[in-house]
DNA sequence: TTCTCGTACGTGGTATACCATCATACGGTA
DNA sequence: TACCGTATGATGGTATACCACGTACGAGAA
């Protein structure tokens, strides 16, 4: 019964009908954030269909989904990849903080062991992972970290603003992460955010999030108002 | 000089060439929190097209922009004007009482008289209209209330987030705001913030926020939980 | 009477055609 | 030679045509 039962389901399609548009959507932002595509590039619709396959009517809804997720911002002269100033960077990284440390004290206060385990788990790639000194595959570690995070402790809603915040910085955040002039890195901060979560200590697990954020927010303050971000077209790869 | 600049700054026109897609996004977005079009309507495209005498191109990058808003979810039969439950309800309330309490302290302590003065005008233009108690209006005036705080104090990230979010739950404010089993009524709140400010006392008035937004959400809660605002189709008017 | 199969219509996905606007470049004229 | 006007190309805005798919309703057979 149970076998038959499970049979059945396995039969499920739910492949989601990908659609031309989500895979457009993927493509494109992707290549925002990894900075192939480097703020203030124009967008132009009909180059983007040539590059991408498909036709205006994908690239146009497309557009407009990034243009709400603040990704690209609309000049007169049609869409352009979004500037990231100072300014705001300071307010994504004090919205950060807020809804961070928020969300992994009460990640701290109700995880169970199966949570534990998978932060564990997560924790324990990214080691591996950061003998490499690979950026953006430590990125990917540490917003999986905090994603366990946020849905386990029933702030999805949150994590899905932090996440979009966090895709506006994402050029910033490949720097800061793997950047040696931090009294402590990155990885080592999500660890201390960890060891508070693991024996339930709320207020330990906030003050490490608080701590890692802002650090970050001081050494991006030092890249952004130093050099716009905007003008020098480094790629993710020029970390020294 | 100063009136010839003045008259040259007069010269300018930044009449944001309206495209049709901005008014159709508009007038969506106002009949969705408004109530006319409720929770869980299917959103036909060709029957939009009719009802407001565009093509299907304006109606499906507007319905895209809406969606990645979060006023709009895709069903697999196609975009609803998305539900809203007390789980979603709760963790918007929590990220509002975070941000605003922030956004509100940093104004306390920031605020300067002229700041002050907007503020003091938008409550009593407030008072003046809840003789009449007519909430939309009321809402209208929190809603300007909150900008000035936000976007004085260097906040604007957090108001755009804050003011999506608000409109997810625009219809539950206007029951909150007017209903009668609140302590101490919405307006009155804002007063007691208001005070905070003008004294720049960022504690009081971050308490004052709180306090604000536990009390609204304790009555969202009954209001949710009690029956799913998705079913019964109460308009802004149904007030008791 | 009921179940099943087929067809027709409605819906969303995609592509393309057309238009208004703006910028630029080229040529003519003072 | 310098300046102005026009023409052309590029770009975004809008509308429409076409297609694939899914659902619902009706007809026919058991």
């Amino acid at each position: 019964m149970t076998t038959r039962q499970a049979a059945i389901e396995s039969l499920r399609i739910d492949s989601p009908p990908v659609t031309l548009r989500e895979m457009a959507l993927d493509r494109i932002r992707e290549a925002i954030v990894a900075g192939t595509f480097e703020p203030g590039t124009r967008l132009v619709e009909r180059t983007l269909c040539d590059q991408l396959g498909v036709s205006r009517s994908v690239i146009r809804e497309v557009i407009r989904h990034l243009e709400t997720e603040g990704l690209i911002e609309m000049a007169k002269q049609g869409p352009i990849v979004a500037r990231l100033d100072w300014n705001d960077a300071r307010q994504i990284y004090d919205i950060r903080a807020l809804l961070e440390s928020a969300a992994v004290a009460d990640c701290a206060s109700k995880a169970d062991s199966v949570t534990k385990s998978r932060l564990a788990a997560i924790l324990d790639d990214l080691d591996r992972n950061a003998a490499d000194n690979d950026p953006p595959t430590m990125l990917d570690a540490a917003i999986e970290f905090y994603a366990v995070i946020f849905t386990s402790s029933g702030h999805d809603v949150a994590w899905e603003i932090v996440a979009r915040l966090n895709s506006r910085i994402s050029r910033l955040r490949v720097m800061t992460l793997g950047t040696a002039n931090r009294t402590v890195s990155g990885p080592a901060r999500l660890r201390e955010i960890f060891n508070a979560i693991e024996r339930n200590d709320p207020e330990a697990a906030a003050a490490a999030c608080r701590q890692h954020i802002s650090e970050a927010a001081r050494i991006a303050e030092t890249i952004l108002t130093s050099a716009t971000i905007a003008s020098e077209g480094r790629g993710s790869n020029s970390l020294p």
